[in-house]
RNA sequence: GGCCCCGUCGUCUAGCGGUCUAGGACACCGCCCUUUCACGGCGGGAACACGGGUUCGAGUCCCGUCGGGGUCACCA
């Protein structure tokens, strides 16, 4: 029988990092196997507007090219595959379990059962639910209907024995039944809860592989306890650990953000990304950008493949040293035996580490596209955008190098693509290498005047005519290379000068320094 | 608190009884390259939570302790 693994995200309008791992290692066991992966969306309390909460999760899976077989958007023979839309299904099961005696009606209120367990705490003993309000006839229920009851449907777990199996990571579990509550499966108002609709749906779509993440684990006897009362076949099950925070082995939650900026390295990667995020006019929350979800990283301008490489590597390994895996490569070699039994807390170091690897073996004509967007959305360039801008764009990628780590951080070298009048300074940089520097000045004007006659005006050219400059004034290239810099570009640090002014031209190189110099002279050291 | 899970460098991990004076990667530190920044090259510090067993031999098996985490809803 094929494989077939889901992810079941509720519409909460982000994709969670530790989420999109679970997904991962369930479409990389699906794609290596042949088998299907399918998007189930549980949905089964949420009022919200649903579509608008879905739409960033589809988005996210789409961008980072984990597709799906059936599900939201592409349908599949199993349709509808939102809970919401799912229910009367459910209650026909509910039914089953009724009659079959593994479930009851209860009509106890809210606060009788609060007052129980309030009382089992206060006896510091397990909460075990009385079964005083429990209808097992249809008399029982009339009479408790009769006092204006309303009932909820409950699960009537063993009290006990043990509930025993395999789970492809923690090897064989159990639990006792006589730990398990008596689940609640159907509200007072009719509608199902996940546990109930989770195995129903898993065995509806035939799902072989249940891979999820260990918060699960103790919920699994009761999903058991409910597939065997209806007569299914269990599924497979894999409890893999959950991505932790960073430096710590709690679970990443996107709730606590402002924990999170304790920690320098995630600060420093959302600043970067904040700062980009500004420039191209996103508004931006910490609820809704950071890098505990995926959005953060589509739109500051990371490398799908790096964050999957990343991701795969979080709780798995094939061995002792290899590390990069191509997508095909992973749906290869990727295996639940090499799954790691512990947490693994989010690095944000490494994951950028693995960005910038990405992105420099990425030839300059793949990141061109890349990157005009962000120098659009920053009103950069033209939309749609000038053949020559295209030109100066690529030449701009090209001598940034590695410089350029995430698409975003093309604006980095935004001095480009503004124009002559309009450049800003860096004020400690322009102190540092013009205002106080003593013969700046002066080494810019007479280089202004050697620039006039470079032929041709390129970067081998400019290199030459500067150490020639350099021995005639008796200097070291350092004396005027950094004030030229600022001159040209009003920063401090940059790529190679030359090719910063073979990529300005003569003209504006030429009028970049005439503006540096008058700006020296309106705001003397 | 009950139950369950986990425990090798700061982090991700290799290790499935001897080849481990514990390997790789990221990060960190130093040096080199260099017009800044970045890249790159070379080198360095850095871990088997603790205590008992079992065994000729334990990071590897067993037990306990400690530590961390998860879960205990008419949430998913």
């Amino acid at each position: 029988m094929s494989i077939r693994c889901r992810f079941a995200p509720s519409p909460t309008g982000y994709l969670h990092i530790g989420g999109v791992r679970t997904a991962l290692f369930n479409w990389l066991l699906a794609r290596q196997a042949g088998g299907q992966f399918i998007l189930r969306i549980d949905d089964t309390d949420l009022q919200r507007n649903q579509d608008e909460a879905l739409q960033p999760i589809l988005d996210g899976f789409r961008w980072l090219g984990i597709n799906w077989d059936e599900g939201p958007e592409v349908g599949g023979p199993h349709a509808p595959y939102y809970q919401s839309q799912r229910l009367s299904r459910y209650q026909n099961e509910v039914r089953r379990l009724l009659h079959a005696g593994a479930a009851y009606r209860d009509y106890a209120t809210p606060e009788e059962t609060a007052a129980e367990r309030a009382e089992a705490e206060a006896a510091k003993q397990d909460f075990v639910y009385s079964r005083r309000w429990m209808a097992e006839t249809d008399e029982q229920a009339q009479a408790f209907e009769a006092e204006g009851r309303k009932c909820v449907v409950r699960l009537k777990m063993p009290r006990e024995g043990q509930c025993s199996f395999y789970d492809h990571i923690r090897g064989e579990v159990s639990f006792d039944w006589a730990r398990e509550q008596d689940h609640v499966v159907q509200r007072a108002d009719g509608t199902c809860l996940y546990h109930l609709a989770s195995v129903v749906d898993d065995f509806d779509f035939q799902i072989t592989h249940v891979v999820r993440a260990i918060e699960h684990l103790s919920n699994t006897p009761r999903q058991i306890f409910i597939a065997q009362a209806l007569g299914y076949p269990l599924p497979e099950y894999a409890h893999i650990p959950f991505v932790a925070e960073p430096g710590s082995k709690t679970k990443m939650s996107k709730r606590k953000i402002a924990q999170y900026l304790k920690n320098p390295d995630f600060k420093k990667m959302l600043d970067h990304g904040m700062a980009i995020a500004q420039r191209i006019g996103k508004s931006i929350t910490p609820e809704s950008f950071n890098p505990v979800l995926v959005d953060f990283y589509k739109t500051v301008g990371y490398l799908p493949d790096a964050i999957n490489n990343y991701l795969v590597l979080l709780g798995w390994s094939l061995d002792d040293r290899t590390e990069e895996f191509t997508r095909e490569e992973m749906i290869q070699q990727f295996s639940l035996q090499r799954v790691v039994k512990s947490e693994a807390s989010f690095d944000p170091q490494k994951l950028l580490s693995f960005q910038a690897r990405y992105m420099s073996r990425l030839p300059v004509k793949q990141k061109v596209p890349l990157v005009i967007p962000y120098l659009q959305a920053a009103g950069l360039v033209a939309e749609p955008i000038p053949c020559e801008m295209g030109e100066t764009v690529a030449a701009v990628v090209t001598a940034a190098g590695d410089r350029l780590v995430v698409a975003g951080d093309i604006l980095q070298f935004d001095d480009f693509f503004l124009p002559d009048e309009a450049l800003p300074y860096d004020p400690k940089a322009f102190e540092k290498r013009i205002g106080k520097a003593e013969k700046a000045e002066f080494l810019l004007n007479e280089f202004r005047k050697v620039l006039v006659g470079v032929e041709p005006f390129d970067a081998a050219s400019l290199e030459r005519a500067l150490h020639g400059f350099c021995e005639t004034q008796q200097i070291q290239p350092g004396d005027i290379v950094h004030a030229l810099r600022v001159a040209l570009t009003g920063k401090g640090v940059g790529f190679g000068l030359f090719d910063t002014l073979a990529i300005l031209g003569r003209d504006r190189s030429l009028r970049r320094i005439q503006a540096a110099l008058l700006r020296k002279q309106s705001a003397p050291a």
